[in-house]
DNA sequence: TGAAACAGTTTAAACGTTTAATGCCAAAGT
DNA sequence: ACTTTGGCATTAAACGTTTAAACTGTTTCA
């Protein structure tokens, strides 16, 4: 017998009132001594009030079978049955325990995503507008995100124990690094992933990407446009799949490549200010007019560098940066970059991944999209010597 | 009988020896045919590896019981089973589903937490900081973090469907608005939540909080002390409990109050950059040489505002922030702000939290921190006319 | 008229845990 | 020698769903 049941039963009430008077509902028929006796009753059986498919079959005096086969779609049942179900569900607020289904289903709707550590003094609003979106676009399939810590050292424990003790179905990646030892571990272990991002892993694995190097290119052809030549580039030291955007174009411009003006450094404010200082320094002849930098944080950390010695960012020098961070079209000048379609490959990733949960064939594994050029005052004013 | 032995006996093989080749373990003494029998077996029984408590009790040759007792501690067992057990369950690397121990427990050990909605081009970096450290002191104490959208209309559905549905025992707030819906509702559901942030609802509820009052008054103490009188308030338009700290410091300070000089604003880049245009037209005898704003976004419009009129932040007048938002360390000059203990704030808001989920009474349920200042370019001139 | 088909509903098993209740057996107490 | 005790381990119920299998009563058809 359900447990509201009981204690309505014991209360001498309907069930239907035993639940108003446990729900804190207002109902005027519900006298005080009935509401006490209810509450007596239910402290007795030390009920707290939690409505169970029970509930609702008792309600609508059906068995529980009928009750999800109404509920759930999944058997058709005659429609006077059906009707006393949705109403006896309907008066009781009756809400599936999640729990409950996902033991008998085996799965949990939950997907995993490891929040990228934050150290103090950083960020990646990039990635909050991702995740914001990632999750909207999970709940509307029915899933829902967890966000958990990596750990620095074992980094794929988290996810082996994610995993294992059923608390996901499959992980959302990103901030994917040289060599991610997490690819060829879920791989291994069968867990469905989709990744933000590419690697240099030998395997095959679903990913949403931005064509950065295609976005390069376009601020390149921008800046040509504008009347640029000499142009340099500031990006990563490690893997760069963007330098490519830049040598693609010098090379359909006929411009010949100068080692020099190719400079690499981390994504970070200070060290990208830094590192161009020896273009900077070189005679004004020989200056490179322009500046394409892999990231806003760098293309930030560039104009404050230009501003402290004294040039004009967007009159004497140019600049371009890549990510459109929130703050780049507030900055002075305003800054020329390249925009990723976030929503979209949020849901895109999401899209893989739920097709890997439930293993269906999408018809392509590998999303690369094209970015959008925003140009700003840093980079609009045409150029010439 | 459980699933794996099936799978085991029917290649005639060991528990274990069917583990190892179902989880693709590499050992040595494993020939290509017991492989072969045991994948046979496996595809034929529609077996998909699953190492449950049944596998372990079979492993070790005792009950689920005993396995469940030996796991959790929570009944002596004799040490030589005890140690088969351990063993049993190291050698097949079992973790307990915890679907089906929170469907008995009827608890979810997962914290829900309202992604705040970044429209493109904003964000909350302190917010992120926020989540992470908040995820990190959930795990530590078993739980996770699920984050979930609010729809703006009707934002207190997502909370219910949550709650009922058992995907979470509690909720974080953050971001919380003028006469917050939420928190009559969930006291109301008798739901077990904390807040970041306080509200001016009459009603008690846990809460972890930044002394705002004080940190402006910091702020104010700091800019006296570098010889500033005529300072400015830049702020909110609606509640803005961080006023009380200028007006507090002024009145410490025996200066008069000139209403002029508070400015309410949203916290925006450019509305704030606006909002002081009439204090900077002032004749230079009546203008401010300081303005203390209530965010470092507002203080970086500012920034930006003065910069355009020509106006030197630092020298010809001084700026104050507040959030020691990532990026008032890099900007030129940089920014004085004040800083909020986050990682702090985080554990204590997951305390306040446990203790609400779990029923336990704290000494204090309102935690209300001093913030700290962070002296920076934009202020530590000395000033005298 | 009896068997077969069918629609509508219920019964009961299963998902993987925890844990109260029970059982077993040897040692201790009468 | 018979009960009592106590230590250890097992049995079985419970958590709240879903769903295959079984059942019931009516209609259809030979």
């Amino acid at each position: 017998m359900s447990a509201l049941r009981e204690v309505a039963q014991r209360a001498n009430v309907s069930l239907l009132t035993a639940y108003n008077v446990l729900s804190n509902a207002h109902v005027a028929s519900i006298t005080n001594e009935i509401r006490q006796a209810v509450l007596d009753s239910a402290s007795n059986l030390n009920y707290h009030l939690n409505i169970t498919i029970k509930d609702v079959a008792a309600q609508a005096e059906v068995s529980i079978a009928t009750v999800s086969y109404v509920l759930n779609n999944s058997v058709p049942v005659s429609a006077p049955t059906r009707e006393r179900v949705l109403e006896a569900a309907a008066a009781l607020n009756y809400r599936p325990n999640i729990t409950a289904r996902n033991l008998q289903a085996s799965e949990t709707r939950m997907i995993g995503y490891a929040w990228h550590e934050v150290p103090p003094g950083q960020m990646n609003p990039v990635m909050d507008r991702f995740i914001y979106c990632m999750a909207l676009a999970a709940e509307s399939a029915g899933y829902h995100v967890l966000t958990f810590t990596q750990p620095r050292k074992n980094e794929t424990r988290a996810y082996e124990d994610l995993i294992r003790s059923n608390r996901v179905d499959g992980f959302v990646l990103s901030n994917l690094k040289v060599s991610d030892k997490r690819i060829p571990h879920l791989i291994d272990m069968g867990v469905p992933f989709a990744a933000f991002g590419r690697s240099n892993n030998q395997v095959d694995f679903p990913f949403v990407d931005v064509d950065g190097r295609y976005g390069i290119r376009t601020c390149m052809e921008h800046l040509f446009e504008r009347g640029h030549e000499k142009i340099a580039y500031l990006g990563w030291s490690l893997v760069d799949e963007r330098v490519h955007g830049y040598f693609d174009a010098l090379h359909s411009a006929g411009i010949k490549r100068n080692p020099e003006w190719v400079v690499r450094t981390h994504d970070t404010l200070m060290e990208a200010g830094n590192a161009v200082h020896p273009l900077i320094d070189l005679p004004e002849k020989e200056r490179p007019t322009a500046i394409v930098c892999a990231s806003d944080m760098m293309a930030i950390g560039v104009m404050r560098f230009l501003g402290s010695v004294g040039l004009r960012v967007g009159i004497d020098i140019a600049i371009t940066g890549f990510d459109d961070h929130p703050m780049s079209e507030f900055l002075y000048p305003s800054l020329t970059t390249i925009r990723q379609p976030i929503e979209w490959l949020a849901q895109k990733v999401i899209d893989l991944l739920l097709a890997e949960i439930n293993k269906v064939q999408l018809p392509e594994r590998h999303i690369i999209v094209p970015p959008e050029l925003i140009v700003r005052g840093s980079s609009s004013q045409y150029f010439a010597d």
